[in-house]
DNA sequence: TTAGGGTTAG
């Protein structure tokens, strides 16, 4: 919350865990909320009184707040009155206008300023970056008279943020001189666009080059995260070790990296560790331990995690919301998920893309296709993530013809599909048996786009083919097949070998099959089914000793089922004991 | 005690 205060203070106000400063007499005090407090503000008045225009330090602190909050105009009509404005004041309204999102104004008040420093280059070349203006932004870097480190450091990190690596390397690298800032933006741009093993070696580079980071330095959370992202396990502990020694553990952006190291590493336990030793009541570190549960599939914990939050007064985000959604789809727990839905609807995120995703496969797998369609409408923004979770949950539901229109409407909002999309639309072809149409989205994907087919692909296609009966087409289809097929697409094949009683198919394809991986099972169930089947006793009983012989157990079925909130694994012919 | 450069969860 940002709080700016004139005159004397009278009284505290509290309100849950916000406080508020408000005056009882003819004293001045404004209070602005931020977006998190809003939401709680609807009781509590707001006091205006006479302001001060010639105190500019107060005003340009107004103005900072104002625009945080989104009064623009505010910021705008305070600046106006202000009889007397420093350099500070301008940089301050024009920041403003950048975080309001107003780039024209900015750049007005930037040319009409009577004096820039080199502060005022980079609040406009940094505004410019972010709003993925790069030329813009080189041409004004190019204009400045003088550079400092600091609009050095804004071009890298603009450069990773706008998706140019090399021009940000480039930079980097003439550079006239360094700080760790300039270390700390190349190691967390080059982890964000995965290169988290070069990201490391730039931080070997860094200690090379004898720049110690102190330690409150913020380098540290990103290469704690740059070794949960590159198996650097060893590194990661030894900088946690070096961490502790420099006693700066507690630091909210440091516990909550740590949480999501341990929990990339399969030790949840520690992650729950460091989130009990260093307590916090940031929503990030109440996330993070609530999605390194989820990332290893401890779902109900997860969900425990996120019930803490909520009775703690702790405000879910967007985030918090998709790994507790993730975790009911993973319990398959349409219940839950409805509860999680609910307190998201409270608190006004149903039409955020991340909720929103998160609901369309919640209720695609768990429910019913209508209901995903529903959450997939609310979505306000819709990214390719919720065009492709529609389009694979609809597939699902062999809804074949839906996801033909969807597919349309994708191309005419200009949003470019990608592999996903194409399975989707060749998981649905297949399912609904529309294969014609499968074969020619098939030509459509590798003619016109640069989509790179993957297995599931050739998986899908296989599937289509043996589907409508061409085995001979879908043999010599996987043995043209670019890549190494997979047991999926062989026993995809052999499947229908069985269904076609193609037994000569069959003994190609399950050789094959065994050559890749000698205890596959699947591959002799099938095609001792399918000698039994032709009678041929013989090769039956031959197959059965080699499994026998190889000590190959045939695998049973299985299935879940939603039972009244419970979920039992059923197994072919009797019940377990349900897990919950 | 007002203005620029970076860091955590997804």
């Amino acid at each position: 919350m940002y709080i700016s205060v004139m005159g004397q203070i009278k009284t505290w106000v509290f309100l849950g865990k916000m406080s508020f400063w408000l005056s009882k007499t003819n004293t001045f005090c404004w209070i602005i909320p931020d977006h998190r407090t809003y939401q709680r503000l609807h009781r509590v008045p707001r006091f205006f009184g006479t302001i001060s225009y010639s105190n500019v330090t107060m005003c340009t602190k107004m103005i900072t707040s104002h625009s945080k909050c989104g009064r623009l105009n505010d910021a705008l009509h305070l600046f106006d009155q202000m009889p007397v404005r420093d350099t500070i004041a301008w940089n301050s309204i024009v920041k403003g206008c950048l975080d309001c999102g107003n780039l024209s104004i900015a750049r007005k008040l930037f040319d009409e300023m009577p004096e820039r420093n080199v502060i005022s280059w980079t609040t406009m070349i940094s505004g410019y970056m972010r709003f993925g203006y790069v030329e813009l932004a080189e041409r004004l870097f190019k204009e400045m008279p003088f550079k400092d480190v600091a609009v050095w450091n804004s071009m890298v990190y603009g450069y990773f943020s706008n998706g140019r690596v090399s021009e940000a390397v480039k930079v980097f690298e003439e550079m006239p001189c360094r700080n760790v800032i300039s270390w700390t933006s190349m190691i967390s741009g080059l982890d964000q666009i995965g290169r988290s093993v070069d990201a490391l070696r730039v931080f070997k580079r860094m200690v090379g080059d004898g720049i110690e980071p102190s330690a409150s330095a913020s380098i540290f959370p990103c290469l704690i995260t740059a070794c949960a992202n590159s198996r650097a396990i060893e590194l990661g502990t030894q900088i946690h070790a070096r961490i502790v020694k420099l006693g700066c553990v507690d630091e909210e952006y440091i516990t909550s990296s740590f949480i999501t190291f341990y929990a990339n590493y399969k030790q949840p336990e520690n992650s729950n560790k460091i989130f009990r030793e260093y307590v916090h009541d940031s929503v990030v570190v109440w996330t993070s331990l609530l999605t390194g549960y989820n990332l290893n599939s401890m779902h109900n914990d997860s969900l425990t995690v996120f019930t803490d939050m909520i009775k703690l007064g702790i405000l879910p985000n967007e985030s918090s919301f998709t790994s507790a959604l993730n975790s009911c789809c993973a319990l398959m727990s349409l219940d839950r998920g409805q509860v999680v839905h609910a307190e998201a609807i409270k608190l006004g995120f149903e039409a955020s893309a991340f909720v929103g995703n998160s609901l369309v496969t919640l209720y695609s797998k768990c429910g019913g296709i209508l209901d995903g369609i529903k959450a997939f409408e609310g979505i306000e923004v819709k990214n390719l993530v919720s065009w492709n979770s529609i389009i694979v949950g609809s597939a699902q539901h062999g809804c074949a013809n839906w996801v033909f229109t969807l597919f349309a409407q994708i191309l005419r909002a200009g949003v470019e599909p990608d592999e996903i999309t194409f399975t989707g639309l060749l998981n649905a072809a297949s399912h609904s048996g529309v294969f014609l149409k499968g074969k020619r989205f098939f030509q459509f994907f590798t003619k016109y786009t640069l989509i790179k087919m993957n297995v599931q692909h050739y998986a899908c296609m296989v599937d289509i083919m043996c589907r409508s009966g061409e085995l001979d087409k879908a043999e010599d289809f996987i043995k043209n097949m670019p890549i190494i097929p997979n047991s999926l697409v062989l026993l995809n094949l052999l499947n229908a070998c069985r269904t076609h009683s193609d037994i000569e198919i069959a003994e190609r394809v399950s050789k094959y099959i065994l050559d890749l991986d000698p205890h596959c099972s699947a591959a002799y169930t099938l095609l001792s089914n399918l000698y039994a089947s032709a009678g041929r006793w013989n090769d039956v009983s031959r197959v059965r000793s080699q499994m026998k012989r190889r000590k190959i157990a045939k695998q049973e079925g299985s299935s879940w089922l939603n039972q009244h909130g419970r979920h039992p694994d059923v197994l072919s012919g009797n019940i377990s004991h349900p897990p919950i």
